[in-house]
RNA sequence: GGUACCUUAGCUCAGAUGGUAGAGCAACGGACUGAAAAUCCGUGUGUCCCUGGUUCGAUCCCUGGAGGUACCA
């Protein structure tokens, strides 16, 4: 019989997770999430989780998966979601796969290439070379290591030439000829859907979300997680305005407002990420019957 | 009621001895292979308050309105 990982992707707040979990129901599927900030077990409110009442009926997996003080990535993920899916495969014939991480989503559709860890040291040292001799460093270093990615790197990304330098000093070799971007053979059939909605409706969404999360006491989940403000994880939206409202930096108007708008912006990262993949089929989050019926056909077909 | 000043992009404001205008923020668009809710790039979207006049030509000068601010009553 043959397996189908049902996709659900699309922006944040438009209606993924209550979808995802009526069609687990329906299905009587597990869920697997795609959303890199969902994995972390410190962060709850901000990350918009589903409930632990959500969580009882359908089992979820990489929900507080890891904690801020790991260091995570794509490629672990690929090896840890890939084994996860396979193995719920035994048991079931549909897995649902929700998340609005595209690269996280992209990694389990098609891989990532395959890398060395890389010593957290490096990086270190790259990034103090950085912040010291600035931008002009990094990109003649990028030259001098790796002429091809040089010209194809966006120049003045310094997260990105950070990391295609760390490689190239970890291995000895070009970090491109590392990327070779070869779409790797699945055990199972993926299924696109994109879950949209007019902009207007996604926006106001993203604005009564956020007023939500602050009845929900986000502002208590942030100052206990204040002393960790630096890690990577929780350079998040609505995370660092609130630190920044901690510091005194805004008022806590502000402060929201700016979780507003910059969840708005991410939103729209979100669907150019997506329009760009071009092979999902779109539907309303309100589709339910519609996504069935669609799955059906295809399930059928396949 | 009087006097002075103001009215230009969604907001705050620049500006040109008269040749239809530009910054910041916002907004919008895009990129993306181990930080991805991250990081980076691009784009000015305009009855220059209205009206009549002067002028080849007015957002700019003049007349008369409207709205706003301050001071005096």
């Amino acid at each position: 019989m043959k397996k189908h990982l049902i996709v659900i992707a699309g922006p944040t707040a438009v209606g993924k997770t209550a979808l995802s979990i009526e069609l687990a129901k329906f299905y009587e599927c597990p869920i697997v999430s795609a959303d890199s900030r969902q994995f972390y077990k410190e962060m709850s409110i901000g990350t918009a989780k589903p409930t632990v009442e959500e969580m009882l009926n359908v089992p979820h997996y990489f929900i507080d998966h890891i904690s801020i003080h790991d260091s995570y990535n794509v490629g672990q993920y690929e090896r840890e979601a890939i084994e996860c899916i396979e193995d719920l495969f035994k048991t079931h014939t549909h897995v649902i796969l929700v998340g609005g991480s595209g690269l996280y989503i992209n990694a389990v559709l098609n891989g990532v290439d395959e890398f060395e860890e890389i010593p957290g040291h490096i990086r270190e040292s790259l990034t103090e070379a950085y912040l010291e001799k600035g931008l002009e460093y990094l990109q003649n270093e990028l030259k001098a290591r790796d002429e091809l990615y040089y010209t194809q790197v966006d120049l003045n990304n310094p997260q990105r030439i950070m990391r295609a330098l760390e490689v190239c000093i970890h291995t000895g070799k070009p970090y491109s000829s590392f990327r070779k971007k070869e779409k790797k053979e699945r055990s199972f059939n993926a299924i696109h859907l994109l879950i949209n909605t007019e902009r207007d409706v996604l926006y106001a969404r993203i604005n009564k979300r956020v007023d939500l999360m602050m009845k929900a006491g986000l502002l208590e989940e942030i100052k206990q997680l204040y002393p960790y403000k630096q890690l990577n994880a929780l350079n998040t939206v609505g995370y660092k305005e609130l630190f920044d409202f901690i510091d005194q930096k805004t008022t806590l108007e502000e402060a929201v407002n700016l979780i507003k708008q910059n969840t708005r912006r991410y939103a729209k990262r979100q669907l150019t990420w997506f329009n760009n993949q071009g092979d999902f089929e779109t539907f309303e989050p309100t589709d339910l019957e519609k996504i069935k019926a669609y799955l059906n056909i295809v399930i059928q077909h396949s």
